[in-house]
DNA sequence: TGTACATCAGTGAACGCGCGTTCACTGATGTAC
DNA sequence: TGTACATCAGTGAACGCGCGTTCACTGATGTAC
């Protein structure tokens, strides 16, 4: 079933390849009438969109140079004038993936930011309200892009962790890597300032957050929850979320 | 521990491996006088041990079946009179992992398992102790066997779902698939029994709970928590686990 | 405005690698008589 | 007890595959004068 596709006539002297990968219509586009038709233009961009393409339908080990550059229609070598290596086109995908991550999860975070101020019990059911849509958009973008989300987690030869460590969150650097950690902290720390998530149990709660939400896509994708049905899906989401806060918004333990 | 490492008996020629790949010495050894040179008389069994071994060592991608035949010191080919293929290899080996989890958990718990009965205090505190050690007992394997415990999760081309489904946990067939997943149901029901967690909780809990261990163990192998000390992680762990135990003891919500 | 030339961004062939799997085979084992 | 023979459990060579990467190259582009 591998992707069989013809490709599209294009006329230039292109690669000859057989049945294989569909080459983007390079030239067809020449949108603008900018381009000639050797230099690509925008090829790295393009190697990405390709290769995310791939890490969609089979997640990071699909994420191939050579496939990548098939896609584009373009010959593998031309690849190393825009990565160093298949690990630097990799990274790419997985900062791509890191990206769409936090947007899926302040897209689902902001129809519930409604903005009651101080410590009013709306203000904390408003707080509430958001740890619980970011939890629920993280999940729609694991689930709805199982592949790319898989890439977005998985180990990177390029830059070993994902964070510079939990307790050192200072990812302001304009990266997307440390985005979906930040929304979360703060996220947490609007519980705290709205009265509804005592002081005491701030600490290393991103931490357990993340790993609820996190353990939960995995299971859903891999684990024993894979042939849920969507409403199921949702049912068990609430009730994790609902343990969760429960567990954030419980008194001080006595001892 | 049941079966660490050697295999139990046959002192036939085993896997004598050092660096790298060196051929065991099939011949060299007949230790015992038992088996003839030829055939090895284990065959399966010392590729699966292999194979684990290249799990340690990479986790599943590294679950090879050339390299766990060169490592035996036996033609790939032999390897085809054992398994119908790499899949059922690593299948095989996913097993072992799940089998190795699950005694982890158990060897965590055991040394809590204090039998008061009743709703007593005393018993409902035993609970709750199973559940933190059953959870560090889970930690312990993930963080001391990586590479096997990616195995134990990954995906699986024979058997696509870990799991029949969470709500048909029916795994008493003998095999250790379902086994971590029993033992986690086990201790939430003995929450339960003695009163320290709500009944209206105990629906979908096993999956919060497992969500909340497994995503720590990827956060701690994979993700933002890759550097901690392992003081740090007794303590992370610590604090997720009484969120976790928070919540699931929490009062009924009011909604 | 035209032209020489450096530089950029591609090509195409080839490399070595390790993989899973298949083939025809052969040595070892154990069993019937 | 010895022997013929079926079966079992291996061997070794080969297959096709796709990968990452490197090489010497060439066509296109843009800039200095």
């Amino acid at each position: 079933m591998a992707d069989m596709e013809g490709r599209t006539g294009s006329g230039a002297p292109r690669t000859a390849k057989g049945l294989g990968e569909e080459p983007a219509d390079r030239r067809g586009g020449r949108s603008g009438g900018a381009k000639g038709a050797y230099h690509h233009g925008d090829l790295r961009n393009a190697l990405i969109e390709a290769a995310t393409d791939l890490a969609r339908e089979g997640g990071p080990e699909s994420v191939v140079l050579r496939a990548a550059a098939r896609r584009v229609g373009v010959s593998p070598t031309a690849a190393y004038r825009h990565f160093a290596g298949q690990a630097e086109l990799l990274h790419a995908v997985k900062e791509l993936g890191q990206e769409r991550l936090a947007r899926s999860m302040e897209a689902g975070g902001r129809a519930d930011s409604g903005a009651a101020s101080g410590g009013s019990p709306e203000a904390a059911e408003a707080a509430e309200a958001r740890m619980r849509a970011l939890g629920h958009g993280y999940l729609a973008f694991a689930l709805s892009e199982p592949g790319l989300y898989r890439v977005a987690f998985c180990r990177d030869a390029l830059h070993p962790h994902l964070f510079h460590g939990a307790a050192d969150p200072d990812g302001g650097d304009g990266s997307w890597e440390f985005r979906s950690f930040e929304i979360l902290i703060q996220a947490l720390d609007g519980l705290v300032e709205h009265g509804r998530m005592p002081v005491e149990r701030r600490a290393g709660a991103e931490i357990t957050a993340w790993s609820t939400v996190h353990g939960l896509a995995m299971l859903l994708l891999d684990g024993p929850l894979a042939n849920l049905s969507p409403e199921e899906i949702h049912e068990t989401a609430e009730r994790t979320f609902d343990v969760l806060i429960a567990g954030l918004t419980a008194p001080p333990a006595p001892h």
